[in-house]
RNA sequence: GGUCCGGUAGCUCAGCUGGAUAGAGCAUCAGCCUUCUAAGCUGAGGGUCAUUGGUUCGAAUCCAAUCCGGAUCACCA
């Protein structure tokens, strides 16, 4: 169904190049806001373009189009024009049809297939240390805008591009080899993340001590970085997994099965998964015969010492180097091949990236590389970048223990979820699952608001002895609000259906309340093309506020009578199943109590 | 230095395809629970939309310059 702002521009179109058939306006000339508050009416027709195209004065042209539409269209019932602005008021008629169709939609929101492919990379951990807070703003944004896309009709791949090797990995190994006794998770009861973590905090701390060690000796600086023991031992490490050695092999997936098994306890209790999994230990040596490709096409070119590069300082970057002098491939060069292998597997018609903005120059040039390769895949690539999280004290830093850890941040906030609903005597008449069960919503529903409800390009500071609020502009209000509803509704015994409305019987709250819930789908298509789940946070906080405001005012049990009564139950289910779906976008459950 | 991103109320943020007197939340202050859940509602105070210039009937929004903060520009990943 077309959506009502859609209808008016529609209308007014029609009604302007009825009236004055030289103006030839389309639907998209046509600009409508939501009416302000303070003046009467629904939406707004803004009439300033065509007062200079039509040479009218916008009070005529707008008594003009006003009269013509309320005579042409029986979804207007009022008109008045105010200084430029044509403010047009619905017919309640038509926001009772919209509810009739709507109110018992469970999947309201939902379109159907578009017909477009696209995959979402997200999460694409290291896998030498557990999650940290940075890395959940990764993980929700990238299951939120898989989950939006695929409401909004396209059909979506998640994905996951695991770092699994690399001297990172090597670097926790040579700590574990030396120091770790044999260590297992089982044997530590430390999750497997974790514990391989702990190795890699080791590393560094043994390395700083080496480094000082050898400055002591009157070495220079950058010569001692150079030669400390374990440095070098983690570079042999990494050579032998290279080469194929056996043992070496072992411990490396004997290690990262530890980290995958900690992970998915982690994915599990935050919802996440993966349609997809891509382990950079068999993409790593990707994108070399793109090079050689290249090389033919005459896009790359070799300096004398065998490296390869591209010159991008046309288009205002830099040259870039694609293979080192040793023939050996670099980030960007499996990034490249790992762009083409997704492309083979899935031919989807965009490719989504979730990466940090720290990266913004390395994506633009693998997407431009591809475009001057001519690869398919290059013009659906998209990414979507994210300021970092940063702490009042500045960027977190694994190596400096300056991070707050995903899987203690996540256990504060469903702590803090029992404290307070405790500490508001709202746990009377919950069994002892349900409650946990109600902590963990909440808990986790505040986290997830919290990363989500900022655009995602804008970094963000995160306080946390400051903790995270329970109240304002959070999950928490709007699950509130939903559990609000579902108790009336629980209450009311009545069927209620499909229902009749004649002019003027809606109060102002009942019909914004309409009104919004008509927006809707809109939303959802908005934050689909802007990749934003943010735009989902605010609409389901404007509406829980909304029905808060009509819940203080107007009583829905005892209506003033049943008609009333009828209407409001039909308003409270659509705004609860809209509040739901909302919310399920951003992978946020609501109560039905609490 | 080149490129990119950000700068809106004390704090955290919406608003940015140009439209009416720039909005929320937190914090502060004042009210509202014998009535469907007060994790709520109502109201008040709080602004040079970083600065300057330009385009326009109209600029927080577009353009240019400047200032401030951040990212990035490795034969690192």
């Amino acid at each position: 169904m077309q959506s009502i702002v859609n209808q008016i521009k529609t209308a007014a179109a029609l009604a302007l190049n009825h009236l004055y058939p030289e103006a030839k306006v389309t639907d998209e000339d046509i600009l409508v806001n939501e009416t302000k508050p303070e003046f009467k009416g629904d939406y707004t027709v803004v009439l300033f373009p065509f007062v200079k195209s039509l040479r009218q004065n916008p009070a005529v042209l707008g008594k003009a189009l006003g009269d013509q539409l309320l005579a042409s269209n029986p979804v207007f019932t009022a008109h008045e024009t105010v200084a430029g602005f044509l403010n047009l008021t619905l017919a309640d008629a038509l926001l009772a049809n919209f509810l009739n169709a709507t109110y018992a939609d469970q999947s309201y929101g939902t379109q159907a297939s578009n017909g477009n492919k696209v995959m979402i990379e997200y999460s694409s951990p290291n896998t030498n240390k557990p999650l940290h807070f940075g890395h959940l703003r990764n993980n929700f944004l990238g299951w939120s805008v898989a989950q939006i896309l695929k409401t909004n009709g396209s059909e979506v791949i998640k994905a996951n591009l695991v770092n699994d090797r690399g001297i990172h990995i090597c670097k926790s190994m040579i700590a574990w080899m030396r120091y770790g006794n044999g260590a297992t998770p089982e044997s530590t009861g430390i999750k497997g993340d974790h514990l391989v973590g702990d190795y890699y905090v080791k590393f560094n701390d043994v390395y700083k001590e080496e480094v000082a060690g050898l400055v002591a000796t009157g070495k220079e600086l950058a010569q001692a970085e150079k030669e400390a023991p374990i440095m070098l031992e983690a570079q042999d490490l990494l050579r032998r997994w290279e080469a194929g050695d056996a043992e070496i092999y072992q411990l490396w997936e004997t290690m990262n099965g530890w980290v995958y098994k900690g992970f998915d306890v982690t994915y599990k209790r935050l919802g996440l998964d993966f349609d997809k999994m891509y382990y950079e230990s068999n993409t790593y040596l990707l994108g070399k015969e793109i090079v050689e490709e290249g090389l033919q096409q005459g896009v790359l070119f070799r300096k004398d010492n065998g490296s390869v590069w591209i010159d991008l300082t046309a288009d205002g970057l830099d040259e870039k180097l694609l293979l080192r002098a040793d023939g050996t491939s670099v980030y960007m060069t499996q990034d490249l091949g790992t762009a083409k292998l997704k492309y083979k597997d899935y031919g989807m018609d965009s490719s989504v990236y979730v990466i940090g903005d720290e990266q913004n120059y390395h994506m633009q040039v693998l997407k431009l590389i591809l475009q001057k390769l001519g690869e398919p895949c290059a013009d659906g690539i998209y990414h979507l970048s994210y300021g970092m999280v940063e702490l009042p004290s500045g960027r977190m830093k694994s190596r400096e223990g300056t991070v707050v850890d995903a899987d203690d941040m996540i256990d504060e906030m469903i702590r803090l979820a029992k404290e307070q609903t405790e500490q508001a005597n709202k746990t009377e008449g919950f069994t002892e699952e349900e409650l946990e069960r109600l902590y963990r919503i909440i808990g986790i529903g505040a986290l997830k608001f919290y990363l989500l409800r900022v655009e995602p390009r804008k970094k963000m500071i995160f306080d946390p002895k400051e903790s995270i609020e329970l109240a304002g502009f959070t999950a928490t209000f709007i699950q509130y609000t939903h559990a609000r509803i579902k108790s009336i509704l629980r209450r009311s015994e009545i069927a209620y259906g499909p229902m009749v409305l004649g002019k003027d019987e809606l109060a102002p709250l009942e019909k914004s309340l309409l009104l919004q819930l008509e927006q809707y789908p809109g939303i959802i298509d908005q934050a689909a093309r802007e990749f934003n789940p943010s735009a989902l946070c605010n609409y389901a906080f404007r509406l829980a506020q909304t029905y808060n405001s009509f819940f203080d005012k107007h009583q829905v049990l005892k209506a003033e009578n049943e008609e009333k009564k009828q209407l409001r139950l039909m308003i409270c289910a659509l705004t609860a199943i809209t509040i739901r779906n909302a919310m399920a976008l951003l992978g946020i459950e609501v109560p039905e109590r609490m």
